[in-house]
DNA sequence: GGAGATAGTTGGTAATCCAAACCATCTCCA
DNA sequence: TGGAGATGGTTTGGATTACCAACTATCTCC
């Protein structure tokens, strides 16, 4: 195998493994009544307050698309807005108390999704996946 | 660090790396007016001639929604319904030349986004990469 | 203090998705 | 063999997701 066709085969492994993790939080969404995009909102606001745009910049999507996922993520009562103290025109996103607890519970169930998986690796290749994919995902290139 | 943290971080990576790949294959996408989906049944029919249903499981999504989406990309002249001569209510669904070529181009412009992050690695560390990959797809779980 | 930039919402349109209802075809057994 | 039930697809209706353009409110800075 040349080292041409490795790479593409990676980049097959890739994708695949990217459909199927998707597909993983696919479904864990919708046994929740949430989109990917609702989970992934949770997921970013677990340790953060950040403003509508900078949502919106995380998630690559329009502030417009943003007011709506608020607006119904808020009818749920699982987040809030806050006007931001130091600039009138912001407003500030964050999870309520329900909010946390959903996402806790997401956290767990998909943890219990994705483990039997990560199990067919040994302990030691799960360091090594985890030592690979760290500069895949470092956003300065390692430079 | 514990294993049970090791297992934590490597999960977050996965996950991280997943919308990663997924940021980049809907932009690219986008710049070709393909959603996602569409641009994973262009991937299926790439090399199979499914019918509606097998398509509909592969993709997680409803037959009504299948429809919907083999109707708008027929439309486009990407791809083509035939009755399957063996059962007359199923109905293949398979790439036209116009679809053949968009998905040819597709590819390419993917492998081209995707090497830059895979060339942080150095070339054994993608074979081991793609080793680690491996496990995580096999559906049977290697049992 | 006002011109231009920035933050967010609203309204309009298209695509995506599901569920339920529906027709056509197939299977299979009584 | 004929018909009841299963299966394959489409259609319809409704909610969500997403973009763009237009708009209001606030901020920045000359």
């Amino acid at each position: 195998m040349t080292a041409e066709d490795s790479l593409d085969a990676l980049i097959d492994a890739l994708v695949r493994c990217t459909f199927q993790v998707t597909g993983v939080l696919t479904r864990i969404g919708g046994e929740n009544d949430l989109s990917l995009t609702q989970l992934r909102v949770l997921g970013i606001l677990r340790d953060r307050r950040p403003r509508v745009t900078d949502l919106a910049a995380y998630l690559g999507l329009d502030k417009s698309t943003m007011s709506g996922l608020i607006d119904r993520a808020e009818r749920r009562g699982l987040l809030a807005r806050d006007r931001n103290p130091h600039d009138g025109r912001a407003v500030d996103v964050f999870l309520t108390p329900a909010g946390q607890e959903l996402t806790q519970r997401l956290d767990v169930e998909i943890r219990r999704a994705l483990v039997p998986q990560l199990d067919r690796l040994q302990s030691e290749q799960r360091e090594q996946l985890l030592g690979l994919l760290a500069p895949l995902l470092d956003p300065t290139g390692g430079r």
